[in-house]
DNA sequence: TTGAAAGCGCTAACAC
DNA sequence: GTGTTAGCGCTTTCAA
């Protein structure tokens, strides 16, 4: 059994609120007594109980993360961030996923909330999620990293998905493509219906008619990325580029265009995003749309930090902007 | 404010034993009563309070979670096995990341503990950790994810790190190849040491002398396997096959041979270790060593949650077997 | 500078 | 079936 203050009270002699104050750096207590706690309570090995300590200050010191899917790159990336930020303030995150499922997400979050995390960084798809947070608002403090609708439910942090969608196409235009297909992610969920309209956006500022055929949408990842390749070069006229919401697409649908027997970006062109690690490789050399995701994990701490600390009003949104690379791919 | 069970039992004017009763599915309440105060607490946004519950519990609902590194992508596979076997279990987890830092490891455990999980599953690397854990053993049972000394204090659970480098390098061998180089990992970490003697096992086992130039250290990352292997090619007599200590070292050491002008498998062969999904890429086709990570997960929650609810003795140790899996680098 | 005591939200005896 | 009560480990008044 762990060792509790009242132990450690009775073998100093002491009552158990003198340990409490001792142990936790309260003022007014004698400097001879606070050596001699802390003496013996290092001897006991004792460690503090942190729920117990949570449910008296009406406080834990842990913080809820959702993520779609933590096998994609880009969030252990923005996990990185967070948690280092948050270790550093003396948190420790739950990690969770929702795998891109709103019934999961809900019930991540109604256990999150259960388990009275002092904060909340998500990454939403559901509005219904929305609604369940907002309900519990007035005790825990949420940042989405989605653009959602919100009416101040939550401070909203994320990328500007529609400014870099149109940065990759409007990229592909001035290499002269004309064809350019878009791999969505997901078509439900918020970042791809925004890199979706920067795709469209793209296309009409330069008088290019959309072509529905070009569109279509999987999930998030490689096999995804490839069917979809299948299928738009089986096209009577098929893409000469193609933008992908995600690199896990893009690489996807690089290994279909090889396996056709077509070069890229010579045949095909292809820009992804979000710049995963992977994407630099020498052997990769995808062009994509880059965002600084650890710095994105850490912003998401800080944010929810400064509400938990109390200091000024929470921030209602940030917007991270995002920038292109252009490597081989394009 | 989250309503508590006192609010409830108010509003349904009933003692708020009866509440928690009805609440937590104990017989002896009559069906009217039992339906009334679930139908007010739905109502009220009724959300049960995990703390005080774990508190009165003396037992919490939360599983920690401490790997090296996450943006390594074999972690997050195992997490998500864990996390799925623990989240049907009715477990959150806490993630944290060592870094590789024998500091950090120690801190990290201590919060942890602090938190009072009902059970932790953890990458070593220091041997210091373990006498942390032993010292709190009674308290949190323990799954670590390493060949490290143990005498008890916890569940082992862990591949065969020796046979999979063993077969990488029987395989080299077999392909005709003597000059075999290795490039390690961390140096002080139980899975280096492992993979380095399953090396020297297999050059042993053919009568090949190991040349101390050959063998390489560097951290577990892709600038790692590059710089080394760029070293190893420096050489006058150069190695015409590599066996890297994991994947990421593997695809930097095959960067590296590329940009010499040099061709894989033709003029190098490499073999990695741990076939992360981008192994089999068809750019990469990476041959490597295979182990069942998801599966590592969930093993590791079943064996946690074995003895957290209490049945049977806890295994003392678990060894998975890994595989070689041949693509296009050797 | 220290002690006594209340109470955080909940569960589980023990009464009735 | 339901109410009363003690207590999980801790922080924080209020007194002394």
């Amino acid at each position: 059994m762990n060792p509790t203050i009242k132990d450690i009270a009775e073998k100093c002699g002491v009552s158990y609120a003198t340990v409490s104050r001792a142990l936790s750096g309260h003022p007014y207590v004698k400097d001879e007594t606070r050596e001699r706690i802390i003496k013996i309570a290092r001897q006991m090995g004792y460690r503090p109980n942190a729920v117990a300590r949570g449910l008296v200050m009406r406080k834990t010191t842990t913080i809820g993360f959702m993520v779609p899917d933590i096998t994609n790159p880009v969030f252990p990336e923005v996990a990185r961030g967070l948690e280092d930020a948050a270790l550093a303030a003396g948190y420790t995150v739950f990690l969770c996923n929702s795998n891109w499922d709103k019934d999961r997400e809900l019930r991540i979050i109604d256990i999150l909330l259960q388990q009275r995390v002092s904060g909340l960084v998500v990454f939403l798809c559901s509005e219904k999620s929305v609604d369940l947070i907002r309900r519990a608002k007035m005790d825990t403090k949420t940042v989405c990293i989605s653009n959602m609708s919100h009416k101040s439910a939550m401070t909203l942090l994320y990328i500007d998905n529609e400014l870099g969608a149109r940065q990759a196409v409007e990229h592909l235009i001035e290499r002269g493509h004309r064809a350019i297909a878009c791999i969505g992610g997901l078509e439900d969920t918020a970042a791809n219906r925004e890199r979706l309209k920067g795709y469209h956006q793209a296309l009409q500022n330069h008088g290019i008619a959309a072509c529905s055929d070009f569109v279509r949408f999987g999930d998030y990842r490689l096999e995804s990325g490839h069917a979809i390749m299948t299928e738009l070069l089986r096209l009577p006229a098929r893409p000469t580029a193609v933008f992908a919401a995600n690199d896990l697409l893009a690489l996807g649908a690089i290994s279909a265009i090889k396996e056709h027997g077509l070069r890229v970006p010579e045949d095909v062109a292809v820009v992804g995003f979000d710049d995963i690690q992977l994407a630099s490789l020498p052997e990769i050399q995808l062009s994509s749309i880059s965002w600084p995701k650890y710095e994105l994990g850490k912003i998401a701490f800080e944010l929810v930090a400064r509400c938990l600390e109390g200091e000024g009003p929470p921030e209602d949104r940030v917007l991270l902007q995002p920038t292109l690379v252009v490597r081989s791919t394009s």
